[in-house]
DNA sequence: CGATTCTTTGAAAACAGTCAATCTGTGTGG
DNA sequence: CCACACAGATTGACTGTTTTCAAAGAATCG
């Protein structure tokens, strides 16, 4: 399951030899059925995920019992929850595996460590952190400045792998409509 | 000017009398009158802002001449593009000063330095783009999951302050909803 | 004071949400 | 292989919310 891992990592920093055993002895490796949680909400999360193969999506459950999606995260994308793995405070979200899910681990101790001995890893997450934080720029400008339609369109273009994989009440749960909203919009738009 | 910024820095991290020196000699010191641009769209944005005195409002202008506002600084706080500042693109935002106001200016290059060689800089500036990440995530959440009065309610809790310095229709602007909408949604609320 | 900006209000139209029913495709067990 | 259950998608009718447009009332500023 690493291989995975430092095929992707390779296109995006130089490892050594060392330095990839290193990244691998700290890494934990980790199976999800689909449907199975990494995260309950109420906990702290401890991990910050690589996926190598499947599906999560992070989402928000409200008492009456809808959902709000925050994230999706295919292949080759990282799924945690930031202000819990930072400030180590329980989360109010839960990741769940859509797809049978095959994951790597690291702990915040694990991070801490590697970011500390290994330069290149640590240029690397600082650039995802940046990229994190541009697509929610990006996402809120969308939020607050598009119209339905439009954020259905930008979200079909942008996450054209996502869109195929996931139903489509869940595209709306991400994007904040309700499903027969999204369901008549297509119905146009297609 | 500067001692405003030096008061404020040595609540959150504790800076030697030569550090303190070096963050100054890096400064570039701005005033701006009620309605100036501190970053035009269009242009790359080279600074990172720290308000002392007064109030900036990052907003979006679309081919109608709608905008939405993507971001308020009052005093104490920072505001740049991040994606533009980062990759040196052109920026999609305007920066306008709603009030008259003074910021102190550092170029990526400046911070670049200062984060390499003043280790509580780099703290610092580190724990703000993880504050950064967390309220941008928030407020998405807040974008999908809320009613409008719910989104107003968590503003004027959140910001009291700004809520107060700034006119309704931008607060509506900055929500992703209509003046009008907003201010009938006030008029029971209150 | 006059000009400008901001806020509020009313009425109509557009839009989105809810509820309930139906339709579709998939997969499982008999 | 079929029948059935199940999850997902769609549709209609209705309700509720938001936008839009137009106008009129505050508030602020030079």
């Amino acid at each position: 399951m690493f291989e995975i891992f430092e095929a992707f990592i390779a296109a995006e920093a130089s490892f050594t030899k060392e330095e990839l055993l290193r990244l691998r002895a700290l890494s934990i490796e980790k199976r999800l059925r689909r449907k199975q949680l990494l995260l309950h909400e109420g906990e702290v999360c401890r991990y910050k995920a690589f996926v190598c193969k499947g599906l999560l999506r992070t989402y928000r459950a409200k008492e009456d019992g809808t959902e709000s999606i925050m994230r999706f995260a295919p292949e080759n994308a990282w799924s945690t929850d930031v202000e819990s793995f930072n400030k180590q405070i329980p989360s109010k979200y839960n990741i769940e595996a859509l797809e049978d899910t095959r994951v790597l681990l690291w702990s915040r101790e694990s991070m801490e460590e590697l970011v500390a001995t290994l330069p290149a890893f640590k240029v690397y997450v600082e650039k995802l952190k940046e990229n994190s934080l541009d697509a929610s720029q990006n996402r809120i400008l969308m939020n607050i400045s598009y119209t339905t339609e439009e954020k259905y369109q930008a979200f079909v273009t942008a996450f054209p792998d996502i869109f195929r994989r996931v139903p489509l009440h869940m595209v709306a749960s991400y994007l904040g409509v309700s499903r027969e909203t999204l369901s008549r919009i297509r119905r146009i738009t297609v």
